[in-house]
DNA sequence: AGCTGATATTAAATCGAACCAATACACTCG
DNA sequence: CGAGTGTATTGGTTCGATTTAATATCAGCT
C-alpha cells in the first residue's frame, strides 16, 4: 500500500538507507534494479523495498537527471493548437508516449516562426531528449533545426516533406489523396469540376494536384483551366477560411459552369460551401463539395464534409515510435536514415456535401 | 553576438570561470544578477559577461532545478485536448507564461478520469510549481487535488466551480449567459422556444437554466415543460453532438410546435441542426438555433451559429496571472483565499443560424 | 595456509550551479 | 592607531541520486 507522505520535507534515498540500515547505495541499486544488485540476496531487498515504501519514497527528478544527464522529456513543436489537425496528431503522440517514462512538452508557435526558434531554443535549453515538430503550414527556415541536428537530438517533422537531407519527416500520401478525391467526383458523375488548389508553394498542394491529374489523365477527362485556381501565398491554417470564401466567390462569378468543387482542405471546403450559400446554391443539391483532412468539426457540420482523411493520430503514434526507437539505438547505433519521409495512405470519407449528379444544374443568377 | 557552440561538451560555469580569470562563485553571482553582486565593479561584469558569451554559456537546468529545488514548470492538465475548449483556454495560459521563466507542461486526460489521476501524480513527480486544471466535463473527485493542497502548489481550475472550499476557480458567468441567450430568442420574437439543457449533475447547465428562467419571468413568459429536454448524465463534451441529434429528434417528434431551440452548447446545437435538417426543417428559416461556447468552426460553419461566447482565452490568462501572482508572493503570504470563484462575462455572438420569426412557421411531415 | 572466485556491501567521486561564510583589502573616523 | 564600514572575491558546502572502485566475508579447492 502506497502511501503519500505529507511531511513538510521530501523523503530522500538517505532516509531509506537509515530506516533500512543499509547505505544509500545499495538502496540505489536496489530500487533502480541495477546489474550489481544481482548479489544482493531477496532478504535485504525485500527489506529496502519496504522501507521505501513505508516512507512514500520518490526519487528526486532533479538529482537524477543531474546525474544521468537525461531529462526524459520529449519536446512537440506545433505550429498552432488552435488547429485540429495539430490536436490530433498531439494526442497520437501522447498516447505512445503514456506507458514510457518519456512526458512530452509541448509548445505552441501561434502561427509565429519567431515563437518557433525561440521554442527551439528552449526546447534545448530544457534538455528534451527529442523532438517532434508538426508544421503543415509554416515553411520554416530549415535552419532552426541545425542547432537541433548538432546535438543529437533525434528529429522528426510531421505533416511536411522539408525536403531537408538531415530531417526525417511523416506524411499523409497527398498525391494519392488526390486521385481518391477526384475518383470520388468523377465516380458520381461530375465532370465539370472546380478547383481550389493551396498555395503555390506548398509541397502539400502540388502532389494533391498531382494526384488529381493523374486521375484524369487515366480516365481521360480534360479539366477546364477556367477552373483552376490557388490560394493566395502568404497564409496560415486559420485564413484559409477567408481564401476558400473568396476564390470559391470569383468561380462563381466568372460564370463558368461547374458541378463540384474540390477543395485544398476542410476550412477551405466551409468557405466555399458559404459562398456558394450566399450565392443561392444548396450543397450538395446543387454542387458537390470535397475537403481534405477530416477534421473533427467535418462530422458535425451539415451536411457532413465529404473529405480525404489523414490518419493524423497514427501520425502522432509513427512520430513517437520514431523518436523512442532511436533514444533506444542511440548508444549501439547513432547514424540515421537521413532525409526519410515516410507516407502514410489517406482515407475517402463519403459524407453528406457530395452527391450524385442526376438532375441537370439549376441555373440561379 | 551570442553563439552556439558546437562542442560536443557542454559549456560550464567552470569553464566560464576560467575563461574569464575568475572564480565560479563570482561567475554566478553576475550571471544571475545576485544581490551579492553590487559590489562587483562594472569592469568584471563585463569581462565575465564576454567570456560567457563567447563560449555560448547556457546555465544547466538541471543543476539549477536541483540547487534552488525550482522545476519552473507550471502544470497543465486538460481533460481533452480535442475540445476547442481545452485549446484556447491552453493558448490564453501559454500566451501569459510566454515572457516569463515558466514553461506550461500540458497533461491530456483523453477524458479518461483515470488519466487525470496518475497526470496529478506526474505533475507531483515533476514537482511543477503550480497547477491549472481546465474539466469544463469531468465530474472528477476532488480528493485527486488534496495531494496537490498539502504540497502547497497553488491551484487553480478553470471552466467549472467545484464547490471545493481548498480550490479556486475561474469560469463564465453562465447564469448571465443563459439570461442573454434566452433575450437574444425573445427579441427575435420567438415564443415558443425548445430547450435542450445539459446534464442535469452540471452546475454549468443549471445555472445557464438559471438565467433562461430570470428572463423568462422578467417578460412573464410562460415556459412549456414539454418543449424542455436534457441531455443524458453520462456525458463527455464529444457525445453532446450525438445527443443533442437525439433529443432534437424527439422534440421533433413529439409534435409539440416551437420555433427555436436554445441549446446547451455549440456541439448539442450542431446536433439539432442535423435532426432538424433530416427532418427537412431549415435553419434559420423554419427553426432558429442558439448554442453557448463559441468554438472555433461555429463560426465556420454555414450558417454561422449565433452562441454565447465564453471568453476562453481570457480565462486561461487569468488562471495563468493566478498562479503567477501566488507564486510570486508564496514566500511572504503563504495564505490563500480560497475556494474563490471568479466569473467571467460572456457574449451573444449572433450569427446565421437565428433570425426573426415573419411568417408561420411551415409545417412539414 | 593460501589462493580463487562468488557474494554482499559501501565509501567516495561525480553531475553543475547556488550561496553562505569567510577573507582580504582599502577607506574613514573617533 | 585600532575599530568600524564598505568593496571585491572566493573556498567550500549543499542539493539528491548514480555509479565506480574498493573492501569484506565466506565457501571451495589445492
Amino acid at each position: 500500500m502506497t502511501k503519500i507522505s505529507s511531511n513538510r520535507r521530501r523523503v530522500t534515498l538517505m532516509d531509506v538507507a537509515r530506516a533500512s540500515g543499509f547505505s544509500p547505495s545499495t538502496v540505489s541499486l536496489v530500487l533502480n534494479e541495477a546489474p550489481l544488485a544481482r548479489y544482493i540476496p531477496e532478504k535485504t531487498k525485500q527489506k529496502i523495498l519496504e522501507a521505501a515504501d513505508r516512507l512514500g519514497y520518490r526519487p528526486d527528478i532533479f538529482a537524477r537527471s543531474l546525474r544521468s544527464q537525461r531529462s526524459q522529456m520529449i519536446g512537440v513543436l506545433v505550429i498552432d493548437l488552435a488547429d485540429p489537425f495539430c490536436t490530433l496528431i498531439l494526442q497520437g503522440v501522447e498516447r505512445k508516449l503514456l506507458p514510457t517514462t518519456y512526458l512530452p512538452i509541448v509548445m505552441d508557435a501561434h502561427n509565429q516562426p519567431a515563437q518557433l526558434e525561440r521554442y527551439v531554443e528552449m526546447m534545448i535549453q530544457r534538455r528534451v531528449e527529442g523532438l517532434i515538430t508538426v508544421a503543415n503550414w509554416l515553411l520554416f527556415d530549415i535552419t532552426v533545426l541545425e542547432d537541433i541536428d548538432d546535438r543529437q537530438i533525434p528529429t522528426l517533422v510531421v505533416g511536411r516533406d522539408l525536403e531537408s537531407p538531415t530531417v526525417n519527416s511523416v506524411l499523409v500520401d497527398n498525391e494519392a489523396g488526390g486521385y481518391a478525391a477526384m475518383e470520388h467526383l468523377y465516380q458520381l458523375g461530375h465532370r465539370e469540376v472546380a478547383f481550389v488548389r493551396g498555395p503555390r508553394r506548398m509541397a502539400d498542394s502540388r502532389m494533391r494536384w498531382k494526384g488529381v491529374r493523374r486521375f484524369a489523365t487515366e480516365v481521360s477527362l480534360r479539366l477546364n483551366s477556367a477552373l483552376i485556381r490557388d490560394l493566395p501565398g502568404t497564409m496560415d491554417s486559420s485564413s484559409s477560411f477567408d481564401g476558400g470564401l473568396k476564390v470559391a466567390n470569383e468561380l462563381i462569378q466568372s460564370g463558368e459552369k461547374f458541378t463540384a468543387i474540390l477543395a485544398f482542405d476542410d476550412l477551405t471546403a466551409y468557405g466555399a460551401i458559404r459562398a456558394l450559400s450566399e450565392a443561392g446554391r444548396r450543397v450538395p443539391d446543387d454542387c458537390s463539395v470535397i475537403g481534405f483532412d477530416d477534421v473533427p468539426p467535418s462530422a458535425l457540420s451539415t451536411p457532413g464534409l465529404t473529405t480525404i482523411q489523414q490518419p493524423m493520430r497514427e501520425m502522432g503514434e509513427y512520430a513517437a515510435d520514431y523518436i523512442l526507437k532511436h533514444l533506444a539505438h542511440r548508444l549501439e547505433d547513432g547514424s540515421q536514415p537521413y532525409g526519410d519521409s515516410h507516407l502514410m495512405k489517406p482515407t475517402l470519407i463519403a459524407r453528406g456535401s457530395t452527391a450524385p449528379i442526376t438532375k441537370p444544374v439549376r441555373k440561379r443568377k
